[in-house]
DNA sequence: TGGTTACTTCGTACAGTGTACCCAATAAGT
DNA sequence: ACTTATTGGGTACACTGTACGAAGTAACCA
């Protein structure tokens, strides 16, 4: 599988691309493609397959169409995943969340993770200098929205909202590689320690691990597994939370 | 730049090769080259060029032999990228912290984002069933001691070393991102921003994002761009340290 | 109506990737 | 001297994104 990056062209082409204000031409024969009908097979096999399959002689064969007739519409793969995210972060939700800006928070952290479990090929696509389509830009709205009025500075409601993407972002991230590590290895978790266990037994000293021993086996005994996603989850945003609490309170 | 997976092949084989106790041989020409040698080429060239330069081939070509050749030493690349990890987690400190569990794990979490800077392929390690080597242990072994004895339970103690080291795998992986694509695209943040605004006025409803665009003018005009990386870290660590504070003083 | 021009589709080519499958060379044991 | 285990490495396969250019099509102008 492969790590694609966003961009990388003419910031005017990809905006162009993004708010799709293209000028419709007069001349030539008519188009048979638009972005979307791209776009939605794109994310069809990204949503089934994985970024790896998305390439874009696959996209290409999906519509029935030659692999270079899709750079008559995209400027490059790179740009075509800049209109995949801004098209999956259309999903999200928009309406305001009641209670307090906790609530509001954790909600709108839980409707990302959601997201990001139904595609997780997002994952794999690095997003510093984010794709500013009118999705995206709805999605920062939507999370400034719910800290809004409580004390804080722009910097810290800026900071605040990118520290809680983030940590969706990795905790996912963990939980989907482990859910596709079983899949790619054909072992579960349990399979995986128990294979490994005896070999370690013989050739690590255990008396120089005594706390990594101690506590591996009993999260190994309480889940079942080395690793729990979803309990995981919850600790790290209950604490995060608790964090921004610290901060709010101060500020009152 | 590729996303690569540690591991998948035989348990049994990839604990042999990390904690270097295979049999050698008696019939047979002697090898010329050896893991250590194999691994060090491997890291020159993922330290100095990335992950993605980091082909088969070219580890051989830096060895002067044929491809082919390092499968006689390393069952496949992901057990290579496996050895790799293991032999950079060596370089962390080893030695005990003064001070209580938060300046602990303060430092703890400073030594890993060292790292990460100083090896940014390691974030595109899928790492999830971690390489069992010697170094990875000792790693897990010293950060459990850092919060060993305040109260917490052993799977409370699991859970906030992990969740320590995603948020700082996350922050690091920002960070270098942002720096990847200014060499990649040969723009700053400021001029990327100041490519982007003049169209985004002409495409985008502003007054449709009113918290977007102060906040988002706010922070680009007190960082001189659109995301600072430090500045992110310090805030996003203080926040989950102040976190677990408040979880240890329910557990006291 | 014929010619020009803009625009479309898409075949070919290039330099890469990890590694399965071989065969030849080498050195130890018998 | 012969067998056997082991190493070195060449070739081949099915992929990747996309630059280039040829060929076909539709709207405009004379």
């Amino acid at each position: 599988m492969t790590q694609e990056y966003t961009g990388s062209g003419d910031p005017a082409k990809s905006l162009e691309l993004l708010w799709r204000n293209r000028p419709r031409p007069t001349r030539g024969p008519k188009p048979a493609l638009t972005v979307e009908r791209i776009v939605a097979a794109a994310l069809r096999i990204a949503d089934a397959e994985g970024l790896g399959a998305m390439s874009m002689r696959r996209v290409a064969d999906e519509l029935g169409a030659g692999a270079m007739t899709l750079y008559r519409y995209v400027p490059g793969k790179g740009e075509l995943l800049d209109v995949m995210l801004d098209a999956v972060y259309g999903e999200l939700p928009r309406r305001p969340i009641a209670g307090d800006w906790r609530a509001k928070l954790d909600e709108a952290a839980r409707a990302n993770r959601d997201l990001y479990l139904n595609h997780p090929w997002m994952l794999q696509v690095a997003v510093s200098r984010p794709p500013l389509g009118p999705n995206v830009m709805a999605k920062y709205e939507y999370e400034l929205a719910a800290i809004e009025g409580i004390g804080l500075t722009d910097v810290e409601m800026d900071a605040t909202v990118a520290l809680l993407n983030g940590y969706v972002h990795g905790a996912v991230r963990s939980a989907v590689e482990a859910r596709q590590v079983i899949q790619r290895s054909g072992m579960s978790d349990k399979e995986w320690w128990l294979a490994h266990v005896p070999h370690l037994d013989r050739i690590a000293d255990v008396e120089k691990y005594p706390l990594a021993s101690r506590v591996g086996s009993t999260v190994g005994a309480e889940f079942d597994a080395p690793y729990d996603s979803d309990h995981a989850f919850e600790y790290g945003l209950a604490r995060l939370l608790d964090g921004v609490a610290t901060l709010v309170k101060d500020r009152r």
